[in-house]
DNA sequence: CGTTTATCCGCACAGACGTACGGATAAACG
DNA sequence: CGTTTATCCGTACGTCTGTGCGGATAAACG
């Protein structure tokens, strides 16, 4: 369990853990990406950024979902601060926080080049076992 | 539960099922967002972008991880296809598979701006309820 | 060969998460 | 007021996932 007890190549350990995410940095990110980590809020954030503000049966209807399905994700949303709720009578409206519309998009897009090397292969490696 | 019988603003709920995401393509995106919802992983990816290329053992050290963890972070990662692994007698040394290391730095980048973003408040609204 | 070492795997367990459902709230509408 | 409607909440449930541990594999080392 405890095997190596000193580091292979030291400088890169050092290197690693000057240049490095912090845990409590990592964490954030963590955080962060969880909240993209689900279809349906993607799919929200996505609509959000085409149609500034909608009501919660509206999304519902445009991505064919379900309205509670929706409201749990729109207050996932809203907990991690990233989409604003504007009440008019029964109705809520919500839309994209300032800031977070431009950075959203821009993570959408450099995960689309993500998941153009993550669909390459499956296991990412073959030539070993 | 079957509220909303027809649409608030039907030119919207248009607009979103034109220029909104799939469900297959958000699928996608949430496959690859988890991928980066581990705290281990994040900081994986961080250490392989600072130091090129390096064994389960040294990656524990630098973070400070249990190597089991590392190990099984290590396993998802390949199966995402995000890193790669190269043997050489018994160890593993793991670095970013090409394009990787370019699209993830981009994808951090953006993500610290979001988090600036989702760290200015806890309920994204207050002026409800 | 036998032992040590680096990594990996199978399994069981605990915690987080999305979903469904019933009910609550609160506004519109007569 | 009473009813309908849009949204929200509390709870329960099944699923996924990270972790820890024992053991397997396989290379180095004598």
């Amino acid at each position: 369990m405890s095997c190596h007890d000193h580091p292979v190549d030291p400088e890169r350990v050092e290197a690693v853990r000057a240049g490095g995410l912090t845990a409590t940095h990592a964490e954030q990110f963590a955080r962060l990406a969880r909240v993209l980590a689900d279809p349906l809020r993607g799919r929200i954030l996505a609509a959000l950024l085409v149609s500034d503000e909608m009501c919660v049966g509206d999304l519902a209807l445009a991505l064919d979902a379900n309205e509670d399905a929706v409201s749990y994700a729109l207050r996932r949303l809203r907990t991690a601060g990233l989409v604003h709720r504007r009440r008019d009578g029964r109705m809520g409206y919500y839309r994209l926080r300032d800031g977070a519309a431009r950075a959203i998009a821009a993570v959408v897009n450099r995960l689309r080049e993500l998941s153009e090397v993550g669909s390459e292969s499956s296991t990412g490696d073959r030539a070993d076992a």
